[in-house]
DNA sequence: AAAAATACATACCTTTAAGTATGCTTTTTT
DNA sequence: AAAAAAGCATACTTAAAGGTATGTATTTTT
């Protein structure tokens, strides 16, 4: 086999794997050991490939929370612009819900977890993060914008203040149900941000 | 000294102790001898109080964490109800953040932080955390039905959903805006919780 | 006053983590 | 074909965690 072609893929293997991890028992509880006994490589292959921890944390966030983020939150934004914007806000944050796996509800949101985490204990990941939740509310403002523009969406609306509140209120929201086994917080978000995207809707 | 006074307050300088530390770097990232250098005492006295590290996370949870939310967010809907409820709703969702310290507003919420933190790999702390926010979300509905009541908020509002809203999007702006070292996410926020409380106001 | 119990310190054990050093095998380059 | 480099495995080091065992001084009980 190619030899570039084998790194990517076991690199590919190691950041997936490293995410479902994270993803499934949080970034400090998850070890290199761990990471590599799933992968059924070695230490070796992790450390040939990343410099440390720190770094596969980076390339997790960079490569796979974003890429989740996009898929899930901004293309749609972005593909269906011709759709009614009130409506394609409740598709993204009502519709999409719903149709989360248990386990997506039971784990909350990756990027999320991570943010919340880490916190500010480790300074590397504040960049990517930031990359990432700027890129999200850029374009939820910009959507916001053009449903003004179009008339869909009242004058008044601050359109960085309403992408603020239905992403916050969406993470918030799948943080806190992580506490619970059932969708009781869910329904009662969901009730909710229909109401507040009425709110702003014309 | 009384013997039963001075376990007594190296009980209490443990647990406070131990919230300070889980609050600035988090639970899984402070240990057992951090937090015993920190109180001047040693292993020993950790031990012979308490069981294991998960005994003192439930006692940070019920005795500070509750408290703090107590006496943050439930004891001023309960002594104030002569107020205006949505006037109310508004001091506690907007007033109170404006009041934050840096450090508060850098290190999120506590009791937030440590429900993603552990999400669902600590199963111990599922349960006081519930209580929480099972009793903070309890004092806010019946809030929000003395509101209706008195006709200050609209009849066809579920105080549930509101109050869920309420919650989780002060919780969720208060974890994203940890990665973040200024107030533009916290003002946005400000904005459209006064909509939404304005919204479900008569 | 003697015995028992409490509060805490010291020293230790075990596990496991991150990370390194080295060696072997397969590709790639020259 | 020989040399170099890449991909990965094995074995190791170091540090630090959680937790235990034990010792000692001080209170409390009897």
């Amino acid at each position: 086999m190619d030899q570039k072609l084998k790194s990517e893929n076991t690199q590919k293997l190691i950041v997936k794997t490293s995410f479902e991890m994270f993803y499934e028992k949080g970034f400090n509880y998850t070890s290199i050991p761990d990471i590599m006994k799933k992968t059924k490589l070695t230490k070796g292959a992790f450390y040939h490939h990343f410099k440390n921890k720190l770094e596969i944390g980076k390339k997790v966030i960079e490569d796979i929370l974003s890429k989740r983020i996009h898929n899930g939150f901004i293309a749609p934004l972005i593909e269906e612009k011709k759709r009614n914007i009130p409506e394609l806000l409740h598709y993204v944050f009502t519709e999409r819900i719903k149709s989360f796996s248990e386990k997506e509800k039971a784990l909350g949101c990756p990027a999320n977890n991570l943010i919340n985490e880490i916190g500010c204990s480790i300074h590397d990941f504040r960049e990517p993060l930031q990359n990432l939740m700027n890129g999200w509310h850029k374009v939820l403002v910009e959507t916001i914008e053009s449903g003004i523009e179009r008339n869909e969406i009242k004058k008044d609306v601050d359109p960085n203040s309403a992408a603020t509140m239905l992403i916050c209120s969406f993470e918030g929201t799948r943080g806190i149900r992580k506490i619970y086994d059932d969708d009781k917080l869910f329904e009662n978000y969901l009730k909710a941000v229909k109401i507040f995207i009425k709110t702003i809707s014309t």
